[in-house]
RNA sequence: GGGCGCAUAGCUCAGCGAUUAGAGCGACCGCCUUACACGCGGUAGGUCCCAGGUUUAAAUCCUGGUGCGCCCACCA
């Protein structure tokens, strides 16, 4: 930190030179923008620890705080990002000319999906894959990509003129962070919460890991709707019984002549098909419940059951059972005692178990091939155009496949009903109010959250096995014949969870004990961002923080999560307010994207019409928290305004070419001994909107607040005092044009804070500090 | 199948119970007026989606409809 006289000689000494200077009668932000960030990072007010010493500005007790989303570590700066961005620094930049504490914790994440994804596709074009590494090295590949291309989007937050306090940066993976992250799945398994089980979860094959309910998207597909035929045990036919010309019409008669037909998209699954179900009350079946239909493809007798989750009215009413790979399907085999046949592998490729025939042929393949056989045998007896919902991967959209594997899991019922209740109560309040709904539906039904990912990079779970009793079996799917899922299994006599690995065994006494191979889900460690890795000191000073801003995609993935994490690790919720903010779609409407070429690049915005431009373009449509249609002529506005406030500033710097100690920006809304007529008017007015742009930012209406701001300047103060004080030549309206540029430099310096900086930094008026940390009283 | 939201000038949006419905951008006409042509002055442009209703009064509140967008959901 320097002492204040060497902060101030720096900002005031280089500018008071440039009171003789001629000014371009054009603003260039790119002149301004960069040399201003520097003036700012240099003062070191971006923290506030570095007021403390500051002569003649005393903070108010009060503390405010702001934690930015950490963006991806593998990220570059989007338009949610600069409308998040943006929305923070005004709040921030606000409440610090307010004289609070105000602390914007910055910081990355660490993204194990997407950045191990990134990394593998680096290697890729070596021919390497990471396994041909090995896991320590694959890792310290990561480390790598991280020094030299992670984090950038930090650096492009700085060009927007985020004034985040970068000296209290984290990263999810900094060695504080993850103490806190074994602390926490610590705290969860001493509290019973946390569990491991062999359970069926949603599978990516191209990531080659498990993933929670909420990291699946579903995108529309146009598939087919098989009606396969399942010959009843008791009576099957031989090739001559087969109907041939006409079909049966109806389900029923199916039965009757020996099948139940079944219908489904995705035929290959069936052979790990372990039941055909159908409604109990659905008459056209009630006489073969308990009978048995045939597996011809794999040679095994399967049970027809009855289950209420089946729909009478979908397909035939009668559904094929795979509880090995299908969410539902599982649910019903738990009920039915059934057992799980795990037909296709973490890779999407057919197991032993599909049969000789199928083995090791992908998905797509197998299902050519199953189609193709019950043709041959006539068990097809129609295929229909469907239209359905394919889960895809969040990361990489690869289809997701239903897998049978060993998974940790986070008991949710407890930690859902801890997070409704501050938000039900009014004690955080989500901004819009309507968006609780989306955390009401997804806590009200909530399940149990699967924590742990098969990939490398991330953190590794904290839990040790003993070598002797068992390997890590999550790292070992199981293949091959049917076996009951084991949903009571603790396994709590093999492993201990622990923060370090233990000197000595505490089974065998004499293995090196081996962590788990698996790693934390990357939302695990990202609910803990508002406490995780903070000193002791700033967790007592702004913990919780003021506001959450955020887009309203992540709610229940983050939101819901800090929540409950606030409340167990600190019995405090996180913040009292959560502000959901638009979505900035193009200007047809669609949502924004990299690959289709759809997608506004920010800093092409900051290149061609300067950061305050882009910050004013953007808050100018952000007048509620509808979503943004994207209209790039808001941003030329903002270069015009800007334009049209350096010229204000150059016309009252010529009437103005004395230094006035009497005027500085604290007095700047006071009107002493006023005598002309149109001063009073003009003075007063200010002061009006000065009141309501506090209003306005209070309660998060930047857009508005923007508005009013611009009219003031350009309408009032510009067309209508300007143009009528250039008929007088008075001592106070030279007065008055200073104090009215300085009371605009105030209330427009959160909004667009280079400009405001650099215009507020040629002035002449005495005792200048920075406009960044002037008050706003 | 549930839930949410939106429909106002050519475009993107304000206005949300009351004087001639506004802004930015665009269009048109005039101006290089000694801060700004990234400017100044002026003009045109609107059955405020449709149909009912409440009210002294509705773009604004209510009901229904139409059209768009988004989110959630294990219908094979």
């Amino acid at each position: 930190m320097k002492p204040y006289n060497e902060v101030f000689s720096f900002g005031y000494k280089s500018y008071n030179n440039k009171m003789t200077e001629e000014l371009s009668k054009a603003y260039d932000p790119k002149v301004t923008e960069e040399k201003i960030y520097k003036l700012w990072q240099e003062s070191g007010y971006f923290n506030p620890d570095n007021f403390a010493n500051l002569k003649n500005l005393k903070l108010k007790t009060k503390n405010y705080s702001i934690h930015l989303p950490p963006p991806n570590v593998t990220g570059s700066l989007h338009m949610g990002h600069a409308l998040n961005a943006t929305i923070a620094d005004i709040l921030i930049r606000y409440h610090r000319m307010k004289g609070y504490k105000t602390v914007w914790f910055p910081g990355i994440d660490h993204a194990g999906i997407a950045t191990q994804n990134v990394v593998e596709k680096q290697l890729k074009k070596e021919g390497l894959s990471r396994w041909d590494l090995g896991r320590e090295k694959f890792i310290e590949k990561v480390w790598e990509w991280k020094e030299k291309y992670g984090g950038i989007i930090l650096e492009q937050l700085k060009r927007l003129g985020a004034s985040c306090d970068w000296s209290r940066a984290r990263f999810t993976m900094d060695p504080d962070y993850a103490n806190w992250v074994k602390k926490a799945f610590i705290h969860y398994c001493e509290k019973g919460l946390i569990y491991r089980g062999k359970r069926v979860v949603s599978w990516c094959p191209r990531c080659q890991t498990s993933l929670s309910d909420l990291e699946i998207e579903y995108k529309p597909e146009k598939a087919k709707l098989w009606y396969i035929r399942y010959p009843l045990k008791t009576q099957i036919k031989t090739d001559d019984d087969r109907p041939r010309g006409k079909s049966p019409r109806s389900p029923l008669r199916s039965a009757e002549s020996a099948f139940v037909v079944v219908a489904t998209t995705r035929p290959e699954s069936m052979l790990g098909d372990a039941a055909v179900a159908v409604n109990p009350k659905d008459k056209r079946y009630k006489k073969l419940i308990g009978e048995s239909v045939n597996l011809l493809l794999v040679g095994r007798e399967i049970p027809i059951i009855a289950d209420d989750a089946i729909d009478m009215n979908f397909g035939t009413g009668a559904v094929k059972v795979t509880p090995a790979h299908d969410l539902l399907d599982a649910e019903i085999a738990e009920r039915h005692g059934l057992p799980f046949y795990q037909v296709i592998d973490e890779r999407g490729r057919m197991t032993v178990g599909a049969g000789k025939d199928f083995e090791g042929l992908k998905v797509l393949e197998a299902r050519e091939k199953v189609v193709a056989k019950l043709q041959e045998l006539g068990l097809i007896e129609k295929i229909e155009d469907y239209q359905h919902n394919l889960a895809v991967c969040y990361r990489c959209g690869a289809t997701l496949e239903p897998m049978l594997s060993d998974q940790w899991f986070l008991k949710m019922s407890e930690l859902a009903e801890k997070t409704l209740k501050p938000v039900k109560s009014g004690k955080v309040k989500i901004i819009p109010q309507n968006f609780e709904k989306i955390l009401f539906s997804w806590l009200e039904n909530i399940k149990d959250w699967c924590i742990s990912r098969q990939i490398w990079w991330g953190h590794q779970i904290p839990v040790y096995f003993c070598k002797q009793a068992q390997t890590d079996p999550s790292t070992s799917a199981e293949h091959g014949a049917g076996h009951s899922a084991d949903y009571t299994r603790t396994d709590a006599e093999k492993f201990i969870v622990a923060t370090e690995k233990p000197e000595q065994c505490p089974f065998c006494k004499e293995c090196e004990m081996e962590q788990s191979q698996d790693v934390l889900d990357t939302w695990f460690s990202s609910a803990l961002w508002p406490l995780a890795g903070l000193s002791e000191k700033d967790v007592e000073d702004f913990y919780p923080s003021n506001v959450l801003i955020t887009a309203r995609d992540i709610i229940n993935l983050w939101v819901a999560r800090m929540i409950f994490s606030g409340l167990e690790f600190v019995k405090k919720e996180p913040f009292p307010e959560v502000l959901i903010h638009a979505t900035i779609l193009t200007k047809e409407g669609k949502r924004m994207s990299k690959s289709l070429g759809t997608g506004i690049d920010p800093l092409e915005l900051i290149e061609k019409y300067g950061a305050d431009a882009t910050r004013f373009g953007i808050i100018w449509q952000a007048m509620g928290t509808q979503d943004i249609h994207w209209d790039e002529t808001a941003v030329m506005a903002g270069k015009k305004f800007a334009n049209k406030l350096w010229n204000i500033a150059r016309y009252v710097r010529s009437v103005r070419d004395d230094r006035d100690e009497n005027v500085s920006i604290e007095r700047s809304d006071r009107s002493p001994n006023i005598e002309h007529v149109d001063d009073k008017p003009i003075l007063e007015k200010l002061r009006i909107i000065e009141t309501e742009v506090r209003a306005n930012i209070e309660s998060y209406e930047l857009g508005p607040a923007l508005h009013k701001i611009y009219d003031f300047i350009w309408h009032e103060f510009a067309d209508k005092y300007i143009e009528a004080s250039k008929k007088r030549d008075d001592e106070e309206v030279k007065k008055v044009l200073l104090a009215l540029l300085l009371g605009s430099l105030k209330i427009l310096h959160p909004f667009m804070p280079f400009i405001t900086e650099e215009i507020y930094q040629i002035l002449p008026t005495e005792n200048k500090k920075l406009l960044m940390i002037e008050r706003w009283n």
